[in-house]
DNA sequence: CCGTATCCAGCTTGATACTG
DNA sequence: CAGTATCAAGCTGGATACGG
């Protein structure tokens, strides 16, 4: 056996790259803002403030992708969409806690 | 007033700041791999296949600018260079466990 | 052995304009 | 209202060469 498993690197590597969409510009500040109610677009769109549609839409469809939240279209005129958290991802908010915690022990805030 | 407490703003940009580091392309894979013993640069980059010398190098940083591990040198010919965790790294990986749970359970591994 | 310096390709993000 | 299309700028990571 070396020192290194070799069954730990993909693993690390699901794990990592998780977090790099994760812990992309918008994402965390999302799941935030979405806490435990449906939310429309543009509501979601004022209430991040700085976001573009695109990047808005883009960081969404990646966590529908992922299985973190449920996106529900009413095909009325005009359209209204919204968004929730699936129960997978209200567990993420619970796995992500600790680490916020240690962010907030941690690291300093930023200077400015 | 808005929607959206003002305070919680900084915050979720330390973490996401922080995830955006630690989800870069090499940091948890370090972190996994340094494990909690010391170990030489060499050592570290044989055991992390596939990433540069610059790489390691900027990501040994960032981690030891964030507190997380120790860079200790021996200023010996040819020159020693050791890296641990130091008890704000460990307490880090606790963090991070029950994501990278989250993650083993909830997200498909890699095509391919 | 343990890095640093330089350069470059590709990806990410944002601005802007447009649409059913 | 809730997006999509297009384009440009900046950043990230990797290849390569060199240094104490």
């Amino acid at each position: 056996m070396t020192t290194e498993p070799q069954h730990l690197l993909p693993n690390c590597r699901r794990v990592g790259d998780f977090l790099e969409r994760v812990g992309d510009k918008w994402t965390i500040l999302l799941l935030m803002v979405l806490g435990d109610r449906r939310m429309r677009f543009g509501e979601l769109h004022r209430a991040i403030n700085g976001i573009s549609q695109r990047m808005l839409t883009v960081t969404l469809r990646n966590l529908e992708r992922d299985g973190v939240l449920i996106r529900t279209v009413y095909p009325t005129i005009p359209p209204r969409v919204e968004y929730e958290l699936s129960d997978r991802g209200r567990s993420l908010k619970l796995a992500l806690a600790p680490v916020g915690k240690w962010v907030m022990e941690n690291q300093p805030s930023a200077p400015g």
